[in-house]
Order: C-alpha cells, then structure tokens, then sequence
DNA sequence: TATCCGTGGTG
DNA sequence: TCACCAAGGAT
C-alpha cells in the first residue's frame, strides 16, 4: 500500500505522535532501559497476555534470573516454575533455549538486526521488530494487535488481520511511515496508543493525538476497523481426573513435552471421549490401573459422580469428573510420574487447571 | 495456511 | 453464561 503523504504531512504525523507519547507514555518496568535482555522477556511475557498481568511475573523472572546467561545455565524446571500460570508454556522454553543461542552463537551479545533476531527461538516477526527497534535503534516495525488495530482504523484497511498474508500490507506501509530517528519510541508509541485512545473497545478517538490523520475517525467508522475473521467455539473435551492417593502421597505425572500444558504436572487424566462406552465404574478401574500399571492393587473409588469442574483453553473446553482412589505406593520407575506430598505441589510447576481440581478436592474436604 | 497453544479481564 | 480481547509464534 503506497502512502501518497508529503514529506511534511509524514513529519507532522511522527511528531504529533511522539509528542504524545513523550508526555503520557506508561511507566512500565521494562521501559527502564533498553537492555536486549529486558526487552526479550517482557516482549515474550507480552505475546497474547496483558500489561497488568506481566508485570509481576518480568520482575520475579528478573530477581530469578538476572541475566541472559543465568538463564542459559538455568535448570529448565525452574524456568517453567517462574512461568507457572502465565500460559501459552512453550514461550517459556523457546525463551531458554534462545538465550542459549545467545550465549554459544553470539558469546553472549544479542544481535542487532531484525533478520539475524528472527532466527533466535520464539522469536517471530513482531518481537524481531520490537527488540530491533527499541534495543538497537533499528527502523523496523513491531506489529502487534495494537498496531493492527491502529493502522487498519488510520488507513480504513479493509485486509482481515487474522489472515497472515495481511501482515505485509501493515509492514508496508509503516515502513513509510516510522520516524528513523526514534523507531523504538514510535513503535511503543502506536502500542500505547493502542491500549488507550485507540482501544479495541469504547475507543476514544477524538482525544487521540492522531484524530487529525484518522480516516475512520474522520468518516465515524471507527469501529469497522480493524477487519478480523471470527475464532471457533472450543470443542468439549471429557475426562476423568485421577485422585490417587498412597502413603508416599499423590500421584502427579509430567505432561508431554509438546501439545497442551507441556511439561507441567497434573493428576492423571483419562479422555472419555477416547473410552467410548467405558463409562461404568468397574470399566474405569480397569482402565485407571491399566493406565498407572497398577495390576494387583486394590483401587476404592468414591465421588465419581461429582460434578465436574470445567476450565476453557483458547481451543478446547474440559470437563473434569474427579475419581478419587486409595491405593498402597508402588514403582513409577518407568513413568514420567512421582508421588507428592499436597504439601510439595507448590514446588512443581502446575496448570491453573490442576490448581482448580486442587481447589475443587479441598472444598469437598479431601486434601 | 489453518490450527494449536493459557490465562485473566471485560461488557 | 458468553464472546471477545491482550505487546504472537510454531508447525
């Protein structure tokens, strides 16, 4: 998209801009410096998550580990338990793993450019653009729903941002537009803009200091813009959470490495959806001791009718019958599993789902 | 390219 | 209850 502005319209835009934002910017904690470090983790911590949210969790994670190279040498259990509750785990590794590539491929200094940045580990097009911009003084765009949002309401761009081809369109044409001098600060700039004036909802455009170049504002179809296809319903998915408690404690077992909650501890989980017709109690002993290689322990099973506690991810929906069982302890060699005193679980890294079962278990007066 | 991947806030 | 949103990236 081919901006036909003047040179001095362009100029008046990035000066009404930053003006504003060297007024009103937020003080925010990774704003103190410009350390690539800093901006890394709090771009990382930012991805799909709010403000209010990160802020405690940057500075934990920085009084935990304060440099790239602490990181690096990190125990990976111990970076997931500074991410617990965060969601969307596997930035926490990819996180790692790119400080790791920091330190063996760059002896520990980040590099400078967007296209170099881009091939560190979990670091995509955005964050590329954000940590060039506002670390190195890169003239690169940081596109985020902010800046979507912003953009297609100045522009009246029709392009649906949820479709990836869309981002060019953007790039484009904030290319034309970010002020060379102060591209980190212009980006930030469009972010808090964003998150203020230009909310997604009850915006306030008049008071924006870009009210005068705004072509949705100035035709009052501000909330047509941006143009987004809609997300689907999450599925519903059953299980059975298994409660089972022995002298040693309970049983807890790793989740795999990839797909939902990777890596974090939970209870036992059974797909109900996968039991077909198992849904008998006699039938799900025999599948819980099969699951838990259990053969020749007696299980006694109470509250399977319990109602089942529900948790909503981005895609899925589950509902989950807790089925409590005493059992003697017996060897998890073999399994991703231990048992844990309710009093160690803290010590793990868990799911806000598992913290809810353990929540839901406390209140029927077991546990 | 479409789908997967968490959580908490909001109206 | 529900839909949508919030500084996206990997596959």
């Amino acid at each position: 998209m081919a901006l036909n502005w003047s040179e001095e319209k362009i100029a008046a835009f990035r000066k009404a801009l930053l003006d504003w934002y060297d007024q009103e910017k937020r003080d925010l904690p990774w704003r103190r410096d410009h350390d690539p470090y800093h901006i890394l983790l709090s771009e990382t911590m930012l991805q799909q998550t709010q403000v209010a949210t990160v802020i405690p969790y940057y500075n934990h994670f920085l009084q935990r580990f304060p440099t790239v190279a602490a990181l690096a040498q990190a125990p990976e259990d111990q970076v997931m338990k500074a991410w617990e509750g965060l969601g969307y785990y596997s930035r926490a590794r990819h996180l790692q793993q790119a400080a790791k590539q920091v330190v063996q491929d760059y002896g520990g200094e980040f590099p400078h450019t967007a296209a170099e940045l881009r091939q560190l580990s979990g670091i995509g097009p955005y964050t590329a653009g954000a940590i060039a911009s506002i670390a190195f003084n890169q003239p690169e765009p940081a596109i985020d729903g902010n800046a979507f949002r912003v953009f297609a309401r100045l522009f009246k761009i029709d392009a649906d941002i949820a479709k990836p081809q869309t981002r060019q369109v953007f790039d484009q044409l904030i290319r034309q537009l970010i002020d060379p001098q102060r591209p980190g600060d212009f980006n930030q700039a469009i972010m808090d803009l964003g998150s203020s004036y230009m909310r997604a909802k009850d915006p306030d455009p008049a008071h924006s200091p870009l009210a005068a170049f705004d072509q949705s504002y100035l035709s009052d179809t501000v909330l047509d813009y941006p143009v987004k296809s809609k997300k689907k319903k999450p599925v519903v998915v059953p299980y059975f959470a298994l409660v089972i408690h022995s002298p040693q404690g309970y049983l807890l077992v790793q989740r795999p490495r990839t797909g939902m909650l990777a890596d974090l501890w939970m209870f036992p989980l059974i797909d109900r959806s996968e039991l077909e017709a198992a849904l008998e109690v006699d039938q799900l002993i025999e599948a819980a001791a099969q699951f838990a290689a259990l053969s020749g322990v007696a299980l006694k099973f109470a509250d399977a009718g319990a109602k089942p506690v529900r948790h909503t991810f981005t895609h899925q929906q589950w509902q989950l019958t807790l089925v409590e069982a005493e059992s003697a302890a017996f060897d998890l060699a073999v399994l991703p599993a231990k048992w844990v005193k309710a009093a160690d679980f803290e010590k793990l890294a868990l799911p806000t789902v598992q913290k809810k079962l353990v929540a839901a278990l406390k209140a029927g007066g077991a546990l």
